[in-house]
DNA sequence: AACAAAAAAAAA
């Protein structure tokens, strides 16, 4: 049999059998059919893509790939799916004799085919030959392929056979270059199917092409299945059996527009968004507009949160959905881990997830139910390898993006509101939840769905270029009400002021900018009598996982025994933790950031209501110099330390001024005008000590913006020519300097083992620290060619050794010279004490 | 003079 001249596959057992190249290209057009088959394409064009897709391998049909496989001669100059792309050009008026279509668009098409391997195909081949003699380029390609042309031909002419209808006629420039990004992701996921021999297993039988195709298209079906992306149903009926909150009957009712949508949600926290989204995004999918949902977070722990939260609900929007939690650290996670072992399993259930998703999280996205960081949809609209997969996984999606307020900082705003145009253009509809949007940039965030709003009513349910709600019932739960904002001036008047609150059996918490200043503030309360604690992101995972715990435990939600404990922390207290305090204290610092913290106060109203607290009112006590008496442009270090470098000093300033002015945080319409008076475009002059550091916050603002524009890919040019495929590395969802990760371990007589308690890579994924890079390679770490270390090293991929560095900890918590750690109080610097 | 937290990293 002639196929099996052209080895698609080397042999998975020794001597066993090469899977053909014609039949893994039948093997992926079957998967892509399958895959394909909910999309709304017209049946010509459907066929044409699944010809295209399948024939993504058509350059494996050549000498040069054959010697490469079976005789280990490496494939020079041209790459098998560089060679598939030379071959389309060269077969170019035999495909446009069957499938029609214009040039540049068979051109688009054909790259989006042969790059499959995550970047697109760079050979200069000058476009499709005119005329019978090939341009050099395309001659040394078909010299690689030798005797392969013909039998490549002939394979083209024979996907034209079985898929008659096929034709590209009537699709224009424009969308076939729009099309060009998902069809490259969707070349890539079927593909990925395809390929595995788990399902379709190498065989050599002599059958012709349309029976191997028969047999490939029942393979097909149940590993589409197995895989987990299937497809699922939108249900009908309720999500929820309690009274809806204001802002969620909005939602239930504002009228949809047809077509891609855009809708942003402003409300305070605790208003109960996240179900608001949910109620949204059922209903957009029962009006077509999406056959699932990616749910878009800031932060690992929120992701992790949210997949606990939403997991139960989305089991009712949609028939048995495949559901994925998709971050650096999912496979730490419980739940999807019990989640994936449980679809193994098979029993019935109202979600399910899968092997072959969790294994990456490139393929995370393709779920029906994906949720995870902002960082991992962020990642399609980079130049980076893969792009297009993900592009693909959230074209069928509704994206919600929780928290947008996060999301401010110029280079992921520009990343953002390029994700929002992408999805629009590939017909998918997004939400966005917030609690404090700047309106410059909800202006921003509108637009890229033609969207316009100046009101500036708060809460707010906004449609781009459609309804809006800004008038909503009054909440009938229990409110805290305004809270009352009062100024401190020194660390010790805060030290004093908590003492006596903790007395008084008050739940208090103090948010402290900096790790070393919450670190100080913890040992000075230490050394007044109070039994603090403490928590920042400068621990190993293992105790930051354990004191978040005991954190929920006594001042959670449900938390019991809260009656005088105190907590010291930084912003990781600002979300993602459920937590409830009766008195707050803060370092001044940027406004959405007070307003998220004070969050935190007084929080489960209906559980505490305000006679049962042990203070009369909400009051966020806010460590501060005062605002009108500046003197120079250090206005903050005489009271805050370290913490005075974090955020942008005029950013602060307003606030501060602000704030003291208002003496308050009113609920809820109050908050607009808090946020536009430090974000606004007529924010309040500030003192002209401070405005040299503006103007280089502005300059810093503006060339990350710069460099989002450089990074975001192009997408009008197309996949061939806007994408690239380089390393994740090189274009970094977030800007700002990497930090050193350093991996904990203890000395046993074994040899070292990990911080973290349990075995195996878990423990040693749990015992990551990670802190300033420049401050920790200033210090003597112990040597990573020690034989000790060596055996934890030995294993890991480059980048890995070059990122981490393990380090043993003595029994006092010594590490090195300058550099010790603490269960209790994280990574400590010598200079601290 | 030296600052929060946050993310990603194997392919078919």
């Amino acid at each position: 049999m002639q196929w099996t001249d052209w080895p698609g596959k080397s042999a998975v057992v020794l001597n066993g059998p090469e899977h053909p190249a014609a039949f893994h290209m039948l093997d992926v057009a079957a998967v892509a059919e399958k895959l394909i088959a909910p999309f709304a394409f017209a049946a010509p064009l459907r066929d044409a893509l699944i010809v295209l897709a399948g024939l993504h391998d058509l350059g494996k049909i050549s000498e040069s790939f054959r010697a490469m496989l079976r005789d280990d001669i490496p494939q020079i100059g041209f790459r098998h799916w560089e060679l598939s792309e030379a071959l389309f050009y060269v077969a170019d008026a035999r495909i446009a004799a069957r499938m029609g279509g214009r040039p540049r668009i068979r051109q688009i098409l054909y790259a989006a085919a042969a790059g499959h391997h995550g970047r697109p195909p760079d050979h200069n081949f000058g476009g499709v030959p005119p005329e019978a003699r090939l341009p050099r380029g395309l001659r040394s390609a078909m010299e690689m392929v030798g005797d392969g042309r013909e039998p490549a031909m002939r394979l083209i002419d024979a996907f034209c056979d079985l898929w008659p209808k096929a034709s590209l006629d009537g699709l224009t420039l424009a969308d076939a270059t729009t099309l060009s990004w998902w069809f490259a992701g969707f070349c890539t996921a079927a593909d990925w199917v395809g390929s595995n021999p788990c399902w379709f297993e190498p065989k050599t039988p002599a059958w012709t092409l349309d029976f191997y195709l028969e047999q490939a298209r029942s393979v097909a079906a149940s590993a589409v299945a197995e895989a987990g992306i299937a497809g699922t149903v939108v249900q009908n009926g309720s999500l929820f059996d309690f009274t809806l909150r204001p802002m969620q009957a909005a939602c239930a009712d504002i009228v949809l527009p047809d077509g891609p949508t855009l809708v942003i949600v402003e409300d305070e926290t605790g208003a109960g968004k996240t179900e608001a989204a949910l109620l949204l995004a059922h209903r957009m999918c029962l009006a077509g507009k999406g056959r699932g949902l990616f749910f878009a977070l800031p932060t690992m722990a929120t992701a992790d949160a949210m997949f606990s939260r939403a997991s139960g609900i989305v089991g009712r929007m949609f028939d048995n959905p495949c559901v994925t939690l998709a971050h650096g650290r999912a496979g730490l996670s419980v739940p999807f881990r019990d989640l994936v072992q449980g679809s193994r399993t098979g029993g019935p259930r109202e979600i399910t997830s899968s092997d072959w998703l969790a294994q990456s999280n490139r393929r995370a996205l393709l779920a029906d139910v994906g949720i995870g960081t902002i960082d991992q949809a962020l990642l399609s609209v980079l130049p980076v390898r893969f792009q297009t997969l993900r592009t693909y996984g959230l074209s069928s999606k509704i994206l919600v993006v929780d928290e947008v307020h996060e999301m401010g900082e110029p280079y992921i705003a520009e990343e953002l509101a390029a994700l929002l145009k992408m999805h629009r253009a590939a017909g998918g509809s997004a939400i966005l939840l917030t609690a404090t949007l700047p309106m410059a940039l909800r202006r921003k965030l509108l637009a890229t769905y033609n969207g316009e709003s100046d009101n500036t009513a708060y809460p707010a349910l906004t449609i781009a270029g459609g309804a809006s709600i800004t008038q909503f019932p009054l909440e009938i739960r229990p409110v805290k009400g305004p809270v009352t904002v009062e100024r401190l001036d020194t660390a010790d008047k805060a030290v004093s002021l908590l003492t006596e609150m903790v007395a008084q059996g008050a739940a208090c918490v103090w948010i402290r900018n900096a790790v070393d200043d919450a670190i100080e503030a913890f040992e000075a309360l230490r050394a007044a009598g109070v039994e603090a604690r403490l928590l920042h992101a400068r621990f190993a995972l293992c105790d930051r996982k354990r004191i978040e715990a005991e954190v929920l435990q006594r001042v959670g939600k449900d938390g019991k025994d809260r009656k005088g404990f105190v907590l010291v922390g930084t912003q990781v207290l600002e979300s993602s933790l459920d937590l409830d305090f009766d008195v707050m204290l803060s370092d001044i610092a940027p406004i959405a950031a007070l307003i998220q913290r004070a969050g935190r106060l007084w929080r489960h109203m209906d559980i505490r209501p305000a006679e049962s607290r042990p203070v009369q009112k909400p009051t966020l006590h806010i460590l501060s110099p005062d605002p009108t008496r500046v003197g120079d442009d250090r206005w903050l270090h005489g009271t805050l330390g370290k913490g005075a470098w974090v955020y942008a000093v005029a950013d602060v300033w307003r606030s501060a001024h602000v704030l003291f002015k208002q003496g308050q945080i009113g609920t809820p319409d109050g908050q607009r005008a808090l946020i536009e008076a430090v974000y606004g475009d007529d924010a309040e002059p500030i003192p002209e000590v401070l405005l040299k550091a503006e103007q280089e916050k502005y300059g810093k603002d503006s060339a990350n913006r710069g460099l989002a524009w450089h990074n975001i890919v192009n997408f009008p040019d197309g996949y061939r020519k806007a994408g690239r495929g380089d390393d994740d590395v090189n274009y970094p969802t977030r800007l700002g300097e990497e930090p050193r990760v350093l991996c904990l371990a203890r000395r046993t007589a074994q040899g070292l083992v990990a911080w973290a308690e349990g075995d195996g890579t878990d423990a040693w994924m749990l015992s990551e620290v990670s802190a300033h890079r420049k401050k920790i390679d200033a210090l003597p770490l112990p040597d990573q060619s020690l034989p000790e270390i060596m055996t934890i090293t030995k294993d890991w991929p480059e980048w890995k050794c070059t990122q981490i560095r393990v380090c043993p900890v003595e029994e006092d918590g010594r590490i090195c010279e300058g550099l010790r750690y603490d269960a209790e109080c994280g990574v400590m610097f010598a200079s601290l004490s």
